[in-house]
RNA sequence: GGAGAGAUGGCCGAGUGGUCGAAGGCGCACGCCUGGAAAGUGUGUAUACGCCAAAAGCGUAUCAUGGGUUCGAAUCCCAUUCUCUCCGCCA
């Protein structure tokens, strides 16, 4: 959620931000700032009554203990009629409060003035690309099918145990699976985060934090008698570790990582998006989470461009990162990086991170703030990132580095396997 | 799942109708003391919103959450949520 001061003093600033995001928004702000006023007025009125109810009140309380009963008695009559406004009033204060939060839900976040513009993932802007294109033999194959060729990951069997986008990972496959968790963990920890595993449900409060829920529940498993969700990414109970919490400026950054796995339920997806690993219901991720200082979010956000990218590297996975535009920037985003890896034999690229910085959007939300040097409390910047989603990571492994003896494995990672090649 | 107890500030903990945003302690910050430190000592130390050009100041709300009783609620009543203890079950 934006900061109401931020649209009050900076209305044209925001709006021009939106627009970025392809958002005319001006009405909308235009209907804030009303609001905003009317509200403050009901405040103030509001706060009046109370003030004088109370001040009757401690009279009322004094008079009685001096013993003049029959003025206490004529004071009641005006806290009575007191009383009847004040309801008035605050039901008035409470319908205009409401009303100026639904607007401020409604708005998303303003992107950063580098964003570029555009509207579909034409318009996303290449940043950066690097590796080499792999050249495949002529027997080469999709994932899917090497995946039931090597017998390493079982989609039929998840169909059976549970249903479509549940696979089973066997064998080399299994380990190939706790090896990159392995991996992505340890390049983390080595990089200065602190290892947290995290619980895979949340509550109500830590889906409305991290910005799920109202709007997106429908994309997450819910458990109904226990009213908890199952998480789509450890950014939500990671984040949500700072919810309502007032950190000392010197612990900033705060850098955390988790491995998880992620439920999202993908309601509407459909086609060759969802063939084999490309889009599943459980999935495995490794999540980078840092909480930095306004001033510093930007340089931040590009200290975590450069480890994801360098993840990559070590997997020797050839990739490029774009840009997001406006109109592909997720509801929560200031600035957002893609990550994308080429996965040869689907001749596709596949997004395995995302990369962003929300500002103080989310913060706002969960109440995540610092007191800086004059003592004031402000809202902290939040940041994240994947390093890295799994399963797309496997795709292209696997699609890339297919040989008529098997699939190699790149150094960096038999380290962890144990084994250099997949048979 | 059964029985009981409880939820107060960063933490511990007092407070059973008014003067309580809340004693006391710990922690933290700043100062004094010291050659330096420890000890000691003094002061300060919640958040949000509003009023004000702004600081100072003032007002309002917040003692799990929501409602109620009352002139007045941390304190009494009701509901909800959560936590703890014991028993049962169990990785």
């Amino acid at each position: 959620m934006l900061e109401l001061n931020y649209i009050r003093e900076n209305t044209a600033e925001v709006a021009e931000r939106l627009a970025i995001k392809n958002i005319d928004a001006s009405g909308i702000l235009q209907q804030i700032k009303e609001i905003d006023i009317r509200r403050r007025e009901a405040q103030k009125d509001l706060d009046d009554n109370l003030a004088e109810a109370n001040a009757i009140a401690r009279q009322v309380g004094e008079l009685f203990k001096t013993g003049k009963a029959s003025e206490a008695n004529a004071l009641k009559v005006r806290n009575a009629e007191l009383k009847i406004q004040a309801k008035e009033l605050q039901d008035n204060f409470d319908k205009l409060f409401l009303e100026q939060n639904n607007l401020l839900v409604q708005l998303p976040n303003v992107p950063h003035f580098s964003v570029p513009r555009g509207k579909t993932p034409e318009d996303n802007e290449i940043v950066h690309s690097e590796g080499t294109m792999p050249q495949l033999y002529e027997g080469a194959v999709p994932h899917w099918d090497l995946a039931s060729k090597y017998d390493i990951i079982d989609f039929e069997l998840g169909n059976k145990v549970t249903g479509a986008g549940f696979p089973f990972y066997k064998g080399q496959g299994a380990r190939l699976q706790r090896a990159l968790i392995g991996f992505f963990l340890d390049n983390a920890v080595e990089a200065g985060y602190l290892e947290i595993q995290p619980p895979l449900v949340v509550n109500e409060a830590s889906g409305y934090g991290t910005g799920q829920l109202p709007d997106k529940d429908g994309q997450m498993y819910y458990c109904e008698v226990d009213k908890l969700y199952l998480i789509p990414t450890a950014e939500v109970p990671i984040t949500n570790i700072y919810r309502d919490v007032i950190v000392k400026p010197d612990n900033l950054p705060i850098k955390n990582v988790a491995y998880s796995n992620c439920f999202r339920r993908e309601a509407g997806s459909y086609g060759k998006d969802v063939r084999g690993l490309n889009r599943l219901h459980q999935f495995d991720k490794v999540e980078i989470v840092q909480i930095q200082h306004p001033d510093k979010s930007y340089e931040t956000l590009e200290e975590m461009r450069n480890y994801v990218a360098g993840l990559l590297r070590k997997l020797e996975l050839p990739f490029r990162i774009l840009k997001l535009c406006g109109g592909d920037m997720s509801f929560t985003s200031s600035l957002t990086y893609d990550f994308e890896v080429y996965s040869a034999a689907q001749q596709r690229w596949l997004e395995v991170s995302s990369v962003s910085n929300f500002e103080s959007f989310q913060a706002n939300r969960m109440k995540l703030r610092f007191k800086d040097q004059n003592g004031k409390t402000r809202l902290c910047h939040t940041l994240n990132g994947s390093a890295l989603a799994l399963p797309r990571i496997v795709a292209s492994l696997l699609e890339n580095n297919q040989t008529s003896e098997g699939i190699k494995i790149p150094a960096a990672l038999a380290k962890y396997t144990g084994f250099d090649m997949i048979r």
